[in-house]
DNA sequence: ACAGAAGTTTTACGCGCGGAAACTATTGAC
DNA sequence: GTCAATAGTTTCCGCGCGTAAAACTTCTGT
């Protein structure tokens, strides 16, 4: 029976007979006015359409119900999928999410948080690009100015929070199984990472070779950018070409790299995977949502997709609850889960 | 020199010594000043750190800056990629775009679409999930009030424009390639696909055979939602577990479900190329940004992302600036190009 | 130099809502 | 039935900016 739209929140009260600043009261909180009243602002509602200006509520309050997301890379379905998971959960806690990426520019993450600013979020969650030390100081600033957790990817000491993956978590389980199972990997990945995370994955293997008294061996390819599985494609090609492999066991920084490595692997008629009849065993770390459709499938380390962003927004709304700071930087990190498949 | 905050335009208007009334339309409009204070505002600006409110402005203003960009599903790296490109786009046109995801639900467009209404967007580009016409009221009514252009996915009749793809194009031109070099193909699709191109894309494969004179052969598996992989891998495995191919050349309706044929080709050893030596051949639609990491990589009619998103964008200006109506529904499809690979 | 055009300032109002203050009505326990 | 606490009403102001009107100033072209 929605049929008279009005116009503004006056209208409204002279409509359903409740006085303008019950009403206001009743948006901003329905469990603030009696349950009699709110019975009859909500069957008012079914009589009339009416909805709360946005720009003027947003005016007026001091702090307004948006959250910016920010992720650097909206086309990796890794961050397209914890995106989707923390925005889910943004509307369930009764938020308006907005999801921002910065397309793997730096300038553009710039512009976003700029913009961010603007909307006055009560709170930000953001995935900074991995980059250097120059542009710090833009994220460093808007930290500042607006509640702000860091996740996927940590900046020592910005922000009120981090929330991640134990990349050493990560690295020790597939070490750990491949060397158990077999022989222990070599570590395939890109010499000038995006990410900070690639750089704790290469330490991690590095201490975990020497916890096993064992030698390591890194790859580090050529190439920088996004497109991960290409540069693990050419990558991987050089080196088998060269017949480069300083093992016959393979780990993957991540599964992007993976992905590319295992498709040079089948142009060049190696065979993947674990056992006899096969050259070579790859193994790599994120559980991407096409590391089971690869040939032959992606053994892998998973982030527990779940918790982190679970934990990230929850994290969120205890920093905004507590007004902005949550006395001390808080940071988790999740462990992963080993998914056996048969690349490895 | 940024040091001084400004809280409003007033106490940037003393500062810099020009009146509101001039720096309101400066902000509106810089090219709509004098150049002369034009320079004096930008210099001011420089010394004095000052942004419009940006909720203050959009309430007064009857048109707003903000448009919308609504995908189905995000996690999709096809609309992920879209976005992408449609969002800079917008950006360069001097608007600010809102993303948002579906998520494959209903419901949650729904929600967004009314969300969006609240932010009085300038125009709002449209890729709506495929369903029944139960929800196309909805739909329709949003259309009916904001200004929108729907892309990838047509419903008849709404919207004021519909950019997409031209899915006889796709399917005439893989299916007369692997005709012309071999056999002719079956058609692998979802028994109930998400999206009416799905449909659009088996109705071109029928009569294309009909054309080239041909017995059309339609396989379609059972599955729905939105993991397309899986549905592909599964229905694979059930037709090779039966030997139920008709044909030794397969095209599937489009990459993902090809991604997930193909996974289940190499689990079963079936040989998947053109030439001797090889069982089967399998093409697709899409030119996903998978499709070339895949074993073999995939031969596929790949959209042109560009022109689609400039012409979405394009004709989204348009509509603006001739005030919400191009007097009649525009319609625009932008045919494919052909990508071979090894797999076909 | 001067009329006319164009740009600027002054003044004033409005947008839709948040929120404070003072007052009135309702509630529930004694 | 009284009284205090709670909830609602009335009235008013403020938020920061768009925008209109009128007066004023500066810029054009001749």
């Amino acid at each position: 029976m929605k049929h008279i739209k009005l116009r503004n929140m006056e209208e409204f009260a002279t409509a359903s007979g409740i006085s303008r600043p019950t009403l206001s009261k009743y948006f901003n909180d329905p469990d603030s006015v009696r349950p009699s009243t709110r019975a009859r602002i909500e069957a008012a509602l079914k009589t009339y359409d009416y909805r709360p200006n946005m720009f003027a509520v947003n005016q007026n309050r001091k702090l307004t119900k948006n959250v910016g997301i920010v992720v650097p890379y909206l086309a990796d379905p890794f961050f397209a999928e914890i995106a989707r998971n923390i925005e889910e959960r943004c509307i369930e806690a009764g938020f308006h999410p907005s999801l921002f990426s910065a397309h793997g520019k730096a300038d553009l993450e710039n512009d976003i948080l700029n913009n961010l600013r603007a909307m006055k979020p009560a709170g930000v969650l953001l995935a900074p690009l991995g980059r250097r030390s120059s542009d710090r100081k833009t994220i460093e600033d808007f930290c500042r100015d607006v509640p702000t957790i860091l996740f996927d990817s940590n900046i020592e000491g910005v922000g009120e929070a981090f929330i991640g993956s134990d990349n050493a978590s990560f690295v020790n389980q597939t070490v750990d199984y491949l060397h158990r199972t077999g022989d222990a990997p070599c570590f395939f990945e890109m010499a000038e990472p995006a990410n900070p995370n690639a750089i704790r994955r290469r330490d991690a293997y590095l201490a975990k070779m020497g916890a096993l008294g064992l030698e390591p061996h890194v790859l580090s390819v050529a190439g920088s950018g996004w497109a991960f599985e290409e540069i693990g494609r050419q990558g991987a090609l050089r080196l088998l070409a060269k017949d480069a492999l300083p093992t016959r066991t393979v780990l993957c920084s991540n599964d992007r790299l993976a992905i590319g490595f295992l498709a040079a692997c089948f142009e060049k008629g190696v065979r993947v995977g674990h056992g006899p009849g096969f050259d070579l065993r790859v193994a790599s770390h994120d559980d991407h949502p096409y590391a089971r459709f690869t040939c032959p499938p992606l053994t892998t380390a998973a982030h527990d997709y779940d918790a982190v962003s679970r934990l990230a927004v929850e994290t969120l709304l205890k920093l905004i609850q507590s007004d902005g700071s949550l006395g001390g930087r808080f940071e988790r990190l999740v462990p992963a889960r080993l998914i056996l498949r048969a690349s490895a």
